[in-house]
DNA sequence: GTACTTGCAAATACTTTGCAGGTAT
DNA sequence: ATACCTGCAAAGTATTTGCAAGTAC
């Protein structure tokens, strides 16, 4: 796909590109650099800013989406091919990040976009509480 | 509330509380600084640390609300005593804040908790895309 | 050869902390 | 008098940018 829109490859976006892959769940910028770096012993590791410059693109061409759970920190994701997206909550006690889908919940999202006049192009839930463990 | 749990007075904390209650959406810690310096001019400026700091306060009693709106600047805005609030639409061309209140979307997400079986305590929606000026 | 990619270092932006002096009670 | 508050400056952390060297095509 990066290929069709005139991009060439590279050894960082391709280390980067599987280990999100492999990866179901978020992960921040600084986690990433962290985990390329041992993906890649021997040879040179992969920049900071390549980290942040790659996963720009990868938003751009909409692969990748990016989470603010509150802690101020950024969060990274593949995107499903499928168009599946799921939200997530986050328990308050345990720090447990669970995702969730919910086709009624993305209905009403897009009938209020609408309603709004508002041309979405990405949307985020957060829930906060008690997960099932914790309750 | 804050003197009943134990905090004195200080001009930095009663301005900015007073700021916030006039203010209907949210603010960055930043247009806070800007908008404190131009309520007191005459006086010394509220300092940034102070800003921080009593928004940090604020916070801990649940007078007010933090947001990350996915542009990696954090939002802070008052939480409503009655328990009405609302969410946001960011535009990602002009960085426009709009609010908005839905309650069929509010009656999706607490359908929603109940299923997962979470105990909610809070939840947060944000839409992204192009507003109404932008599209 | 040309245009895209990358690592590095420096710059920028937001937020937090240490501290000395000021203020409320 | 004591404990809390505040402003300032400095430190800390996350992210972005300029640039020269490297690599894909």
């Amino acid at each position: 796909m990066l290929q069709r829109a005139g991009h060439q490859k590279g050894a960082a976006r391709d280390t980067l590109i599987e280990l999100l892959s492999r990866e179901h769940c978020a992960l921040t910028a600084l986690e990433i650099e962290e985990r390329l770096r041992h993906d890649r012993d021997g040879t040179r590791p992969v920049a900071r800013a390549s980290v942040y410059r790659v996963l720009e693109l990868l938003q751009e061409h909409g692969l990748v989406s990016r989470l603010d759970l509150g802690d101020g920190i950024t969060r990274y994701e593949v995107i499903d091919p499928a168009g599946e997206h799921h939200h997530h909550m986050l328990c308050d006690q345990c720090g447990r990040l669970v995702p969730f889908h919910d086709p009624a919940l993305e209905r009403s999202i897009s009938r209020l976009a609408t309603r709004l006049g508002f041309d979405t192009t990405d949307h985020e839930v957060t829930l906060r509480g008690s997960c099932t463990n914790c309750r």
